[in-house]
DNA sequence: CTGATTTATGAAAAAGGTTTCTTTAAAAGA
DNA sequence: TCTTTTAAAGAAACCTTTTTCATAAATCAG
């Protein structure tokens, strides 16, 4: 049961790892490998199960059918769902992922990055922490195949997914306003990356159309999460008047979710609330939540696209392109008007 | 900036191969070579920021610090909090890892199983389909390090790590007719796999010892989602009689919940629930879900530890051991006794 | 001073493939 | 008949490392 190679295969044969290899890459016509000598090795190798060493293939073509996934963190169910579906594309087009969690440190993030050229994937989507803009460049100076999802660095001229953040959160805040609440606080990360940035705007602007006072809380990145629900719970505590809560993100909405029952405050009675990133049970939460939901599988699968273009096509042409996608606002009951002020 | 190899340091430096290998693998001191080249090809190596070629090295040495993890599907939160676990602890221990979701469909398993070890990877940790005992049983007759997780071939002699899946349902149905519910179903997936199994028996065991009947309710395995909602629905509504039902997996849960929210069912009072593995939401939902939560964090590293010394080792001792894990029943507001039975 | 060690380094093989270049024999063209 | 093509297959280089073995000089024992 010992592994069979390509050698032990032509030695077995009588014959030469060149025919051997040929006739196994498809390649026997063009070489003029006989038929009877083609069906010879076809069949033995069938028969010995013979598999190729992807090492030593991938070291001597620089072709490995790799791809190097990095997300933020792998259980978070918007990363995990995302990492799903570039698993599914990417295997239909035979190619494998390997995947990591950067935790959105830019050191991991750097480590990681050499482990994966060491490896030599054939191409990197990466939804990159803060920090790398140096490794994101040197990336694509050297040429390798990338793509950037989630948020990007504008002044890098990488190919990027995104989706409409800015506008997302000015119609998540847009639709509180609509429903009659009247103080209407945003809670964030502390965190320069552009996709937060870009909520952020989102928010204030739909704040100043409506003229309505801006309450902002951003929330050190790296906070645990019990901490998280302390600081919703004392924030809302000391600003009783605020009456909507929009969340940038599912992590602080869980947080919050949790302060606000804390709290005894009824939703969306007491506290409309609006969630950035929709998550499987808020559908059924009572009441149900309203989120702002990113387009996954459109977002995956551009992803691997655009990736697969670059590589197939000796890149160089397609960068430089970001793909905006739009999010949807599902209305659900935890902002819902009628319910709110009766 | 193109990648520099071994070869061109040593070109570089005027050195052999053999030399620049011996000092940067820390070997300089047993094989005898100056400090003064160690120094310079230590600082010249640096100065160009060489990575070694870890496809030449894994091709060389058969060693590739990469682990196989499979799981069910990466998108579910129960594996990708464990895989987000194994990934830490392997990262610890100098390995990475590769994952792919099993999709539990035998065929994709036995390819995938096929390119990690084409792809030499170290070992493996598998939450196995139905259908690859064979593949199982030959990947520990090749000698490959290999843990199961949450669910293993009980006539195979591999090291296994699951929860007590018998004692855990035994002891939620217990939870729910010291409750006061009298007519409990469990709904559950018609798979033969050994962690069904032992939930069901787990179930059965604490019925017949409360002479209570069984309602059993097989979902077929791979049944849609929104299909899913509508059995259990009709289930339901043709048995009214029901007042609890014990869910198997998460998966069946969230359409259950759903289920019971379209019936108008009132959680706890007209149906008891209770739910196999936690979700990070079911402590926020109201009524709060009770759970059966698998110690997540444990069964990952356990499984990690277990096949890093098979690896080390030289494996062939720790083997055939299943580690069995104790699940914690969270008893939370859907199951409550005073708030059922009024 | 001679033979045995030790020190310091390099040459070459090996891991398992792919690919370019040859080689040999047969077929085709002149 | 002699040269040119083409068919069929093999030899060898190459990808990058690790590692065994060899070599030369220096040191040491006697």
């Amino acid at each position: 049961m010992k592994k069979v190679s390509l050698k032990d295969i032509a030695e077995r044969l009588n014959v030469s790892k060149t025919t051997v290899s040929f006739v196994l890459n498809g390649k026997a016509k063009e070489n003029h490998i006989s038929e009877a000598m083609t069906q010879k090795i076809l069949h033995y190798a069938k028969e010995v199960g013979y598999m190729p060493n992807q090492l030593a293939k991938g070291l001597r073509t620089g072709e490995t059918k790799i791809l190097g996934v990095m997300v933020e963190d792998i259980s978070d169910p918007f990363f995990s769902s995302i990492t799903r579906t570039i698993e599914e594309q990417a295997y239909q087009k035979g190619y494998k992922i390997v995947y990591c969690s950067t935790e959105n440190d830019p050191v991991k993030t750097k480590e990681l990055l050499e482990v994966y050229k060491s490896r030599q994937v054939d191409g990197f989507i990466i939804a990159p922490p803060p920090g790398v803009e140096q490794e994101v460049q040197s990336l694509l100076d050297s040429g390798l195949p990338l793509v950037l999802f989630d948020r990007y660095f504008p002044n890098i001229p990488t190919a990027n997914v995104v989706v409409d953040n800015l506008a997302s959160a000015h119609r998540a805040a847009q639709h509180l306003v609509f429903n009659n609440y009247r103080q209407i606080a945003f809670i964030t990360l502390d965190s320069e990356q552009n996709q937060m940035q870009e909520r952020l705007t989102g928010y204030m602007k739909a704040m100043d159309e409506n003229e309505q006072k801006h309450h902002i809380r951003k929330i050190p990145f790296d906070m645990p999460y019990s901490q998280v629900v302390q600081t919703i719970e004392a924030y809302l505590g000391q600003h009783p008047f605020i009456d909507a809560v929009l969340f940038s993100t599912s992590y602080l909405a869980d947080g919050g979710l949790e302060a606000i029952k804390n709290l005894n405050l009824r939703i969306p009675h007491d506290m409309g609330v609006v969630v950035f990133d929709d998550e499987k049970l808020f559908r059924l939460f009572t009441p149900s939540i309203t989120a702002v939901a990113q387009p996954i599988k459109e977002i995956a699968s551009t992803a691997v696209d655009l990736l697969l273009n670059q590589i197939t096509s000796g890149q160089k042409q397609l960068v430089n392109k970001t793909t905006i996608l739009p999010a949807t606002l599902l209305e659900r009951d935890s902002s819902v008007a009628a319910l709110a002020k009766p």
